[in-house]
DNA sequence: TGCCCATTTGAATAAATATTCATTTTACTT
DNA sequence: AAGTAAAATGAATATTTATTCAAATGGGCA
């Protein structure tokens, strides 16, 4: 179970920063990081991620995450995200998010929103957002699936 | 070639009100509104059209328009364009849209940027813009195709 | 009109993706 | 630890989608 989730996280990765076409092309990327396994295996990953396939004038058809579609949709919400976001902090494998007074409970409904499966759940206070991770994730993965949904985060993080 | 077009209007149509999750469901329609033809050159429709197959909760994938991806990335610059916008009105198969002084540019820009098969291109001066539509579209088809990239569009029309 | 070239299309086929079914692995429960 | 049910996986296969290649169609233009 631990390669699963590995080989998800290592899926994402790839599709978000590369122009795959094809799941031959993406499996022939995950054989060369040692993640061997099949193309029945990566189809099923694929809709588990509900990863799209979106035309691009240079490639056809790629892949893209459904955050990133999600998001795009979102431009205002999104961007109001970031303004209330002010730190993000892990205990036992747990995530605490500050934020601004008032902002924590549409912040959390716009990660929900996305449910990326790094992230099992949210509760929200005022400003306090609790982030219940999936096993076997680690507090930079959560932080990589939270910038997906709000980009501008990336710019609010100390050195993660 | 009257009848690609309407082949590429109707596939339109059909793929922005229903969930379409195969080329064949597609073709079963088209066929029984007497539009009949090949999943060969369906499938090249759709790659013209630049249709995206998208995951769909209740349908595993869907097919979904550009435009309405492309729109939704864009929603300040929409909200800024219907603002913008006064009137459309047709001559000679030409359109001409009205804008407040200054916003012509910005709304063309819109459009040209999401390029739908029904317009070849626009000219805009500083409050009017020229649309250029593609042979046998019908101005309705025109409007159809305005208000998929500027949905605000709607509530502006009379009763076209 | 008749010729030529480009575009469109269908039938067949290739390529890509999803699913079935059997097997293995994992996680619980006792 | 053994037993059991659920989840994950691969191999084979079915289904879906893209492409090849040949034929048909549609405009220009002499």
């Amino acid at each position: 179970m631990g390669n699963r989730t590995e080989r998800l996280l290592a899926i994402k990765e790839i599709v978000s920063n590369n122009k795959i076409s094809s799941q031959e092309e993406l499996l022939g990327i995950l054989v060369r990081r040692g993640l061997s396994y099949t193309q029945a295996t990566l189809s099923r990953d694929l809709k588990f991620l509900k990863v799209n396939k979106i035309s691009d004038p240079e490639k056809g058809y790629i892949y893209e995450l459904p955050d990133q579609h999600q998001v795009h949709n979102n431009e205002i919400a999104e961007s109001y995200a970031a303004q209330g976001f002010v730190s993000i902090q892990f205990a036992h494998n747990l995530g605490v998010i500050k934020t601004l007074p008032g902002y924590a409970p549409s912040i959390a409904s716009l990660i929900d929103r996305s449910s990326p499966f790094e992230i099992i759940g949210t509760i929200a206070g005022d400003d306090t957002i609790l982030i219940i991770p999936h096993d076997n994730v680690s507090d930079k993965d959560v932080i990589n699936a939270l910038v997906l949904i709000i980009p501008e985060l990336k710019n609010k993080l100390s050195g993660k």
